[in-house]
DNA sequence: GATAGTGGCGAGTGCCACTATCCATACTTT
DNA sequence: AAAGTATGGATAGTGGCACTCGCCACTATC
């Protein structure tokens, strides 16, 4: 870590300053490291931007908010920004994305973020001929119920109130790194046992 | 979809160019607005490099090839590539890896680039205090394996012979982001029972 | 026959995550 | 005490990337 890039960290906010000794000496303690590997972990593994980033710090910074708001205002930089204003059939697949809200008794906001990357993906996926793609969705909304139970357990033995904030933005951006790191290596399994090879490079998919 | 986009896209080898009618004079087909359709959906939805996109295409378009190396190249590029050499640990990380590849079963190369994702995740998670982490793997890897069973289900039903290697690199980028999704809205759903709100803008995660 | 569009190509743009340079001051070495 | 080195702060520059512009010769269209 190059003391150019933690003073630029610092200006755009990521990273509070040190507290000054003298008018040009300062001194940086545990918290601050540990919130540079924070950053790094956001930006490398998450691949967050900058700015992103300083949206979650700032929430995670913030002492007074209830502590859902704050994990709402720290998680919502999270969700990826689609460039494109799906050209068409947005309609259809929201409202696929609001029944299965209804259908799961999921009380989450059918017109939120995480809908809206929903349903995005559904029409690029609908509009590469894989509409029927919907009819596997449950299964993977088991999974991800599975996914946020493991989460959920993990949190409420291992992580302590006052961290609770950092922790949700952590595992939310590294559980996404890690599933899709593990559906890889189960597709590559089922591929090889599709076709029967074992071993060799990559690994196919 | 702006001209001057798609000549950007010819060039860069991601689209093939249109079979010329005069010299100045071409012609696109189905095919074309397919494959542009893809791109746009790796590029926005996947995140991914043009130079990425690149190595996608030529797999796909690759003839001659047996399947299952056309499905390695292929979803080669899709595993993002984690910047930072991993400062310590790492070891540690890859033998939790080839362990867990072990006590499934996986037909998986441990030290392929999935498997270093993954452990490169690891040990992130585990210099930001949640080494524990690791306790609650098998719940991820529980629902990865479902999700795959969905996605060979999926695969089975829905998809012709000649489209599979398309498919698999949309449904490996794609299903990514929907269930990062559905794992959003799961969570969002677990932190409002726990702290009771039903509503209101953002969705807390 | 003027306008507008096309293929092809080199160069330019804007954004972003850094990185280099500078200055004045302060700590360290000898 | 003198010399060398490091630090905080600020401004400007770098390199990569996904486009985007401008130019050219030519052609399709009105």
């Amino acid at each position: 870590m190059s003391v150019p890039t933690i003073k630029f960290y610092v200006r755009e906010g990521l990273l509070p300053a040190g507290e000054l000794t003298s008018p040009n000496q300062a001194s940086y303690g545990e918290a601050h490291v540990r919130r540079l590997r924070l950053i790094r972990a956001l930006l490398d593994v998450g691949g967050l931007s900058v700015a992103a980033i300083r949206g979650v710090v700032m929430a995670v910074d913030d002492p007074g908010r209830p502590v859902h708001m704050v994990l709402g205002a720290a998680t919502k930089p999270l969700v990826p920004r689609y460039g494109r204003e799906a050209d068409g059939g947005i309609e259809e697949a929201r409202k696929t994305v609001a029944g299965l809200i209804e259908a799961r008794g999921w009380r989450a906001d059918p017109s939120g973020p995480a809908s809206d990357a929903l349903a995005t993906a559904l029409v690029a996926l609908d509009e590469l001929g894989h509409g029927r793609f919907v009819e596997v969705l449950d299964a993977y909304a088991d999974a991800a119920e599975g996914v946020a139970r493991a989460d959920l357990d993990y949190v409420a033995h291992h992580v302590a109130r006052e961290e609770l904030v950092e922790s949700a933005v952590v595992g939310t951006v590294l559980g996404d790194a890690i599933f899709a790191a593990l559906r890889r290596l189960a597709h590559t399994d089922a591929s090889n046992r599709m076709f029967g090879r074992t071993e060799e490079d990559g690994g196919a998919e």
